[in-house]
DNA sequence: AGCTCTTATGAATCATTGA
DNA sequence: GTCAATGATTCATAAGAGC
């Protein structure tokens, strides 16, 4: 056997599906990941249609159920998109058959991001969230609720006096789950638990790869779900933001993909050589 | 054939399978709703369960979808419960049976309820979000978008002062051929078009009764896909928040509910005697 | 260091045009 | 006919440059 992780950053080039395999039962804490979406990617991954998802979906996704440990989890993160005036299904359906497959769906977290892809259209507004679903192989999973808590908002004194119009829209981001930027400001303040929405900005750099989740993101689960020298896998790391925050975070880490791009610029995040947020050139 | 909603506000008593059978075809420009929950209102609706909630609810869609104008909306106001460390998916299976039944889901919104309610659980957060599923029988339906937007973000105050260079070429026509309409698009722009992620405190007022959403989530729905003089439709209307509304708003109101307490309270509610959050005894 | 201002662009969607 | 490629639309964020 393999040691997968030992060296708190792992990663693989290939197929999930292969890679997952060669892996030993009930070995990781958290699976954490976000696929390539339906119709989505077509240049790096090939754009599995809606109609497929599932089926291609379902082999990778037992293989992960094998390599979880009883008390880990499988946070999956993933929006359907819209087409010819409809929001295509296949995401729900995906939900039914893994549960089939034998996964409970604990939880479905809302990540609201704040800087949504513009745009105007007759019959629809910009699409501003994304789903973060929780499955587990265990009702007695890890959960770690203390290590995420944050500081209570000014929001809560002044806003809740006087709930009017434009309430409806204007978000104050300045807690909710909102994983706060400024730790200076949480000083003295009393902490109390999130709920289950997220509000984050998408990461929207210079960066040439494909961005995805920002780091308080993964890192938000990741103290949730693990405590230090537990183990970490993305199957779809792409630019490894989870697998480098896992390391960061004192986790052992395991990244996958398929697209040896991925790879070695996430071997360069994570060896520190080149940080993500600097501009690069990629050919 | 009756006048339905004629009087701006018409409230009947019954099932709403009934009441809604009676009604011509295409009458309705909004159907907007908050069903009872399964497993929830076991006094008053008999609680459906999980397992039989899509059979009971797609007879009652049917006549919604009889009576709404081709134009017209349904709005679903619906979030499922955790049982036994698991969500219940019969709101997934509901979705899927209503596009079989002949309608366009056309959009998921997120309405965050910033003070859910409290609570804690441990191995689950507070759940502080609901859906609004939107359905419609074509894509052709009207939306008036300008009715419902809202203050342009803070970071506009730099920004429109100085128009960076990016900001007018992206907004001219790549082709170059055309005068470009620039500055005016952004100079004096207070306003812009929302998202679809609602932010809005639950009502929390001392109502016993069926407690549903706060006025200003059915007013948006109902300035969004209304004009004055529309006819819309709450099936479900426990209080007869989405009628009272509808009627403020110019429109014509129809509300029913199988719950005799419930069409006298809006009958109240609607006749201006008794304000909603007044605290009253209900027996 | 700490501001302000400039610039780039993000899991988008739809209508239109062209093959 | 279908289906793929292109253009038009548009908000919020952070990196970087400048002072």
């Amino acid at each position: 056997m393999k040691n997968w992780g030992v060296k708190g950053a792992d990663l693989r080039l290939g197929d999930c599906r292969n890679i997952l395999a060669e892996m030993p039962d009930n070995c990781a804490d958290l699976i954490i990941t976000s696929p390539p979406y339906a119709e989505r990617r077509k240049d790096t991954y090939g754009g599995i249609p809606a109609h497929k998802y599932v089926e291609w979906f379902l082999p990778r996704s037992e293989q992960m159920l094998r390599v979880l440990k009883s008390t880990g989890t499988f946070v999956l993160n993933i929006k359907e998109h819209a087409e010819r005036g409809e929001r295509s299904v296949y995401v729900l359906e995906l939900i039914l058959a893994l549960r089939k497959q034998g996964w409970l769906w604990t939880e479905e977290f809302v990540w609201h991001k704040k800087n949504s892809y513009p745009g105007r259209w007759p019959n629809r507004f910009r699409d501003a969230w994304e789903r973060l679903l929780q499955f587990n192989k265990s009702r007695e999973f890890n959960m770690y609720q203390d290590e995420v808590k944050v500081p209570i908002g000014d929001w809560a004194q002044s806003r809740l006096r006087n709930l009017g119009g434009n309430d409806l829209l204007r978000s104050r981001p300045a807690t909710g789950s909102g994983m706060g930027r400024t730790v200076s400001n949480w000083a003295g303040k009393a902490t109390v638990y999130p709920d289950n929405v997220l509000h984050l900005a998408a990461e929207c750099g210079n960066k040439k790869h494909s961005a995805v989740f920002p780091e308080p993101l993964p890192a938000w689960f990741i103290r949730l779900f693990t405590k230090p020298g537990d183990f970490v896998v993305d199957p779809f790391m792409g630019s490894g933001t989870a697998v480098a925050v896992a390391q960061r975070l004192g986790r052992r880490g395991l990244g996958i993909d398929i697209v040896p791009e991925n790879v070695s610029l996430a071997a360069e995040r994570i060896s520190g050589k080149n940080h993500p947020n600097k501009k690069r050139k990629v050919a």
